[in-house]
DNA sequence: CTTAGCACTCGAATGCTTGGAGTGCTAAAA
DNA sequence: TTTTAGCACTCCAAGCATTCGAGTGCTAAG
């Protein structure tokens, strides 16, 4: 059924794409005519329009209306017909000021971004941060927290901190802690946490032989800590923009079913999973994410990169109607700046 | 124009409010009639539902629809009639096994609760943790983390942990490292945040006589981190339950209202102000609430406690009509269950 | 291959009718 | 004096017919 487009098709298919992002309504012959300067008639444009929707990428919601474009359409759209626009001065300049923000900590700079991205592309924004899995350890320290707790905290490349409180019955000075950490940190520092996991275990071994008991505890207390904890932190900023969208406001069902799968972590993480293999962008068209229930959304996103590995990805998540054209380098730019960002944190 | 009411009065409200909970839909006096045994003929029910509307405690939608409680019925409701029944068995044991759960960290297990009380009330869920203000430090360290910063972590009863990496040219030995932590917590320990700054304040012109450089500068760094830094965390879980009301979802502008307060940390924060007061449950109805533009949302909240003081508050948000008398045992439960699990920590 | 012309389709908007739930009022009953 | 049966009245919601117009597909001429 699907095939590809001679030069005219594609444009009128473009047309009908671009004008249905901007109104939401059916598109008719007369329009596309119209806005091709009336070089072709809306007979003609009646004809091509009748082959597209054969070939799959128009369809029609009853026979006396416009057309419009099915995920096979907007899937051509994105691959071959899209303005690759460079993103606006103003937005650029409104992101970067933002990133430039030096007090803030990691989490609450990727939050704020976040934020500030679902304004300016009026779609909810996701980010999803894998803390752990790729970036090296800057520190790793414990340190007493009361009577009978630790605190292991790590702090990891571009400024993440992480911490768990771990009960301890038995007590431990000042000087063991400070051997722990001293400990600690020749093994850890440079290492990522999975790895740290592995050479802990290993560690753990040689230990046992060399029957330092202090070592051995504050490894069973380092492995029992990187055990337990989410790997990855989600954060969701501008669902109201949702709203925004009259096919979802038509349809309560769908607005339940975006909202709920916001309150899911894994869902989420799922959403954006294909991003965050690597720092391309990856635009999902309704039925293409992989959420079952949600046929209806597409998915914008890029991972953003922290020196080798992929630290996260931030996307955009909105209709399938949505304006690729904008948000597609708006993404890509601040995943990006993300990175970079973190890189010199 | 509001009066007291005589005892026929006051049970007539009570069922139009109890049926207009449940239904959502205007009451009419046959169905009241009903309801109260036919010990009254509908006929004598509207004129006591007269008396009702012109005392401000009814209201007609229009002239041959039944009646809808004004804010002021809900209020009268809540005040006098409301069956204080104890919360439910299964709902007291959920909530306490969640409690009990031992290996999460306090702000996971706040997030988890305020779930769990969402799914139970169907409403959306709301804490505030107003982490600085009032809970006394357990410890608090500085570490290294990395070349040129240094992190600064604090660890408060309740098992909360708050952590500040600060940009310090001057590297600092180990040596130093340990002298300023046990400085710091000689300094620090017991004393609440607000008390500490005030306490390094005075210390720092101790110091400065003393002319002992590398305090000096931990006291600086100790100020500056505790300047940062937002007071309050905001938790908000079960958004979607606001699509469960008919009220809002029939008016959209209703809901972008309600979800953009949502996005709003400081809003929120208005929302809840009466309960951080102290431990008693506080009903906001309609307007009642300090928020301008959200006069049909009704906010359950109660502060919970930690020691002498208040830690934060919880509270469900929903429409005008809701369950006030399955809600409010529910939260109270549940802000009691959250200052004794904290205080255990 | 393009396009003017035309018959046709279908949804959205409009107006009309009807049914029913609910009211207020009055007058009789308790 | 209070209650209630009876009744006229109001108004919304639902159903139905009609109209309007945007848009189509097809055909035949350019």
């Amino acid at each position: 059924m699907i095939g590809s487009l001679d030069e005219r098709g594609a444009q009128v298919l473009r047309h009908v794409v671009d004008d249905y992002i901007e109104t939401a309504e059916p598109v008719g012959s007369r329009t596309i005519s119209k806005k091709m300067g009336q070089t072709l008639s809306p007979a003609t444009i009646r004809n091509i329009m009748a082959d597209l929707e054969e070939m799959g990428y128009l369809a029609q919601p009853h026979t006396s209306a416009g057309r419009v474009p099915t995920g096979a359409g907007f899937r051509y759209y994105v691959d071959y017909l899209l303005a690759r626009r460079r993103l606006a001065r103003p937005e650029r300049d409104q992101l970067q000021r933002m990133a430039g923000e030096a007090g803030t900590s990691a989490d609450e700079l990727v939050r704020q971004m976040s934020r500030l991205l679902s304004n300016l592309s009026h779609q909810a924004c996701v980010v999803v941060v894998s803390r752990f899995s790729n970036q090296p350890l800057r520190s790793l320290s414990m340190l007493r927290a009361g009577v009978d707790k630790v605190l292991l905290v790590s702090v990891m490349q571009g400024g993440w901190v992480e911490h768990r409180l771990i009960e301890e019955e038995t007590s431990l000075t000042g000087d063991d802690i400070e051997r722990i950490n001293n400990y600690l940190n020749e093994l850890a520092v440079g290492l990522t946490l999975s790895q740290l996991r592995a050479r802990i275990l290993q560690e753990m071994k040689k230990e046992k032989a060399r029957y330092d008991r202090l070592m051995q505890r504050a490894l069973l207390l380092s492995a029992r800590a990187l055990d337990e904890g989410s790997p990855t932190e989600v954060y969701v900023e501008g669902r109201a923009n949702i709203l925004e969208q009259p096919e979802f406001v038509e349809d309560v069902q769908k607005l339940k079913r975006i909202l709920r799968a916001f309150e899911e972590k894994s869902v989420i993480v799922r959403l954006l999973d294909k991003a965050l293999e690597g720092e391309t962008i990856q635009v999902s068209i309704g039925a293409e994410n992989p959420v079952e229930g949600l046929p209806d959304i597409s998915v914008v996103a890029s991972g953003y990169r922290l020196g080798e590995a992929t630290a996260g990805s931030i996307g955009l998540i909105g209709p399938v109607r949505m304006d690729y054209s904008h948000v597609i380098p708006l993404v890509q730019y601040t995943a990006r700046l993300l990175g970079s960002v973190f890189e010199h944190r």
